[in-house]
DNA sequence: CCGTATCCTTCTTGATACTG
DNA sequence: CAGTATCAAGAAGGATACGG
C-alpha cells in the first residue's frame, strides 16, 4: 500500500515535514485542476483522457496528464489502458479515492455558499 | 461583506477562473501553515502572535504574518490589538471561520488514517 | 512585541514540440 | 489518442534586517 505514496510525500513524512495530517490531504487534493477532475471521476465514473480534455478545455495537455499522475500515485485514481486502435485509456476513482469525496461535497458547498453571495454583492 | 474577500480571488471571481466552486474554498485554507493555524484558533481559541510563534518555530516571521492576513482578508480570523505596553495582538476565529471546523476535522480525520498506515508499514 | 520591505530560492503551472 | 521532454513564467515560501 506504500506504493500509493508519492517520493516527495514519503520524504516528508520521514523527515517530520508535515506539522500535522491534515496536511497530508492537503498535498492530495491541492492541484489547481485535482478536485474537479476528482469530482467528474467520483460523481460521473470512469473518463478517458480526451473526454477530460473537453471538459477543461483550459488545461494543457501535459498539465492533465500531470495531475492524474500525481493522483495515480497517491491510490486515488485507476489508470485503465484499453488495447485498441486508436488507444484509449480511462480514468476511474480507486476505492480510496472514493473516501474523499465526501471532503470534496464539503468544500464545494461551503465554497458556493460564500461565492453566491459574494456574486450577489458583485452583481455578476 | 465583500470586503472579506482577497483582492487576486476577486478577480478570479469576475474573470471566471475557476472552474468550480471547490476551488474558492482551496485558495481560502490553501497555504502551508493555515490549516493547522485555524485549527488551533478553533479548537483551543485566540492566541496571539508571539503564542503561534512558540507553537511553530519553524515558521519564519514573516511568513506567519503573511499567512494570518490573509485569512484575515478572507474573513475567517479577526485580529484584535490590545493597547498594552508592550503590544500585544490577539488571533482569533470569526463565526465564518469557525464554519470551517468540520472540513478541516474531516481532513484531519481522512489525513490521518493514511499517515498512520504509512508509518506502520514504513516503520517509523 | 509586532509589522513591513527587500531579496532570493523553490515549486507549480504552462506553451510547445516531438514520439509510439 | 495519449504520453514525454524541454524550457520558460509565475506563485509561494523563506532569511534577513529595519521600523514603530
Amino acid at each position: 500500500m506504500a506504493e500509493t505514496l508519492r517520493d516527495e510525500i514519503k520524504k516528508k513524512i520521514i523527515n517530520g515535514d508535515f506539522n500535522c495530517e491534515k496536511e497530508y490531504t492537503l498535498s492530495v487534493i491541492s492541484g489547481k485542476w485535482k478536485v474537479v477532475i476528482l469530482w467528474h471521476l467520483g460523481v460521473e465514473g470512469p473518463h478517458r483522457f480526451s473526454e477530460l480534455q473537453r471538459l477543461f478545455p483550459k488545461i494543457s495537455h501535459k498539465i492533465l496528464t500531470n495531475q492524474l499522475r500525481e493522483l495515480i500515485e497517491d491510490g486515488i485514481v485507476h489508470r485503465e489502458v484499453i488495447p485498441e486502435v486508436p488507444p484509449k485509456v480511462e480514468y476511474s476513482m480507486t476505492e480510496l479515492g472514493m473516501t474523499l469525496l465526501p471532503l470534496i461535497q464539503m468544500m464545494y458547498d461551503w465554497g458556493k455558499q460564500r461565492m453566491d453571495q459574494f456574486k450577489r454583492e458583485l452583481e455578476l
